[in-house]
DNA sequence: GCAAAAGTGTTACAGTTACACCCATGG
DNA sequence: CCATGGGTGTAACTGTAACACTTTTGC
């Protein structure tokens, strides 16, 4: 007997870190995970993964890699384990029944069979994936300030960020516009407001090292 | 009904191509395939397959992705395809039954279902690749002039790169290092040869471009 | 001695990094 | 008026790209 599951590897921005939502398994928490589903592709059998955990329906998701070693079974049978990444806004976290776990990635409980392997190296491709492509906007709400930007990328990269070679850089990549709007309210001068640009290309070519 | 497959695109330069190899589908040629056995991991699989078509046993061999869309079935039901590129050393190539179907990649034949996309995408992850790891070597022979090293990527890459350039920066990477051995008998200086340095770390980190 | 491929350095330019102060708002 | 976070420019440096001639071998 063979089954076929997608793992979702889920990330937020909550409370100024990484966080991934776990869910019970047996004696050690674990990531959502769903059967492959007989009608569904491998994504939207994901993404159904995705709305059983947090309702949502969509969701920036990315294909990670496939599990298929002999130790991965179901009771009947062999399994294997499609892995897929999620990021969640942040402002729809916030309309969420709240009840969620919500794990800090630096800072993750023991998880069943080799789920932590999973979560980490999903990690990396999150942080690898930042420094060539604009996915760190996923985590954000629609407008943003350029400094909640680049706290964003502090928290991913785990390093903080110089200020105006920031701003310098991302403006200069025509990724992000200006939109009228300021957040105010908070302490301190209100903050411009951006969008991420639609029509901007994704994923811009990293300048090659080697040779 | 459920089934699993491995695809396995297998790169190889011949005839100062890069080439890929095919075998015989349902009416267009098609990618090796190998149904998933009871017993074998998915990379043990793809390696069978790989050792099937070509009588090798090992190769470097690199998860690609895993389709799972609802026009991919078997006669008697469902099948998700686990692709996988290999990358055979030229002078492996050369020992071969030599019947094998070997095909340009810049000049494939039509494929069977969506294969042709598969090509095209595993060769954007090679050369995606090749510009921030070690991969170029793995379709060399164990030694190899730098003119060799020089023309593999280009062919790879279908750009001309800067011969004085390329040596410096091969070399300041320290992930080569030279035999005793020249490679003599064709016109011209004989060329030193070098090899791989199996201890260099094989991912160089490259620069972050954005932001 | 000539054809063919191997080998070798320098200079101009572009991109990256480091760095400190003034501005607008709320209380 | 002061505390808080927002916003701005320049200079040194480092890495990259462009470029042409000499060397060694086989015939």
């Amino acid at each position: 007997m063979l089954d076929i599951e997608t793992l979702v590897i889920i990330f937020s921005l909550h409370q100024g870190q990484l966080q991934v939502l776990l869910c019970q398994g047996q004696g050690y928490p674990r990531l959502p995970g769903r059967l492959l589903q007989d009608g569904l592709t491998l994504e939207d059998n994901a993404l159904a993964c995705l709305k059983e955990h947090t309702s949502l329906p969509q969701a920036y998701l990315e294909q990670l890699y496939t599990y298929g070693d002999l130790q991965r079974r179901t009771q009947t049978g062999r399994l294997v384990s499609v892995a897929y990444f999620a990021l969640l806004a942040s402002d729809a976290i916030d309309q969420l029944p709240a009840q969620q776990q919500w794990h800090p990635v630096n800072d993750l409980p023991p998880l069943v069979h080799d789920h932590t392997d999973i979560v980490h190296y999903a990690l990396r491709r999150l942080r690898y994936k930042l420094e060539y492509s604009a996915v760190g906007f996923e985590l954000l709400p629609e407008a943003f300030s350029l400094s909640e930007l680049q706290r964003t990328y502090e928290i991913i990269l785990g390093e903080t960020l110089d200020k105006r070679n920031f701003r310098r850089r991302i403006l200069q990549a025509g990724i992000i516009e200006p939109t009228p709007h300021q957040r105010s309210g908070g302490e301190g001068r209100p903050a411009r407001l951006y969008r991420y640009r639609p029509d901007a290309i994704a994923e811009v070519k990293a300048r090659r090292l080697f040779p």
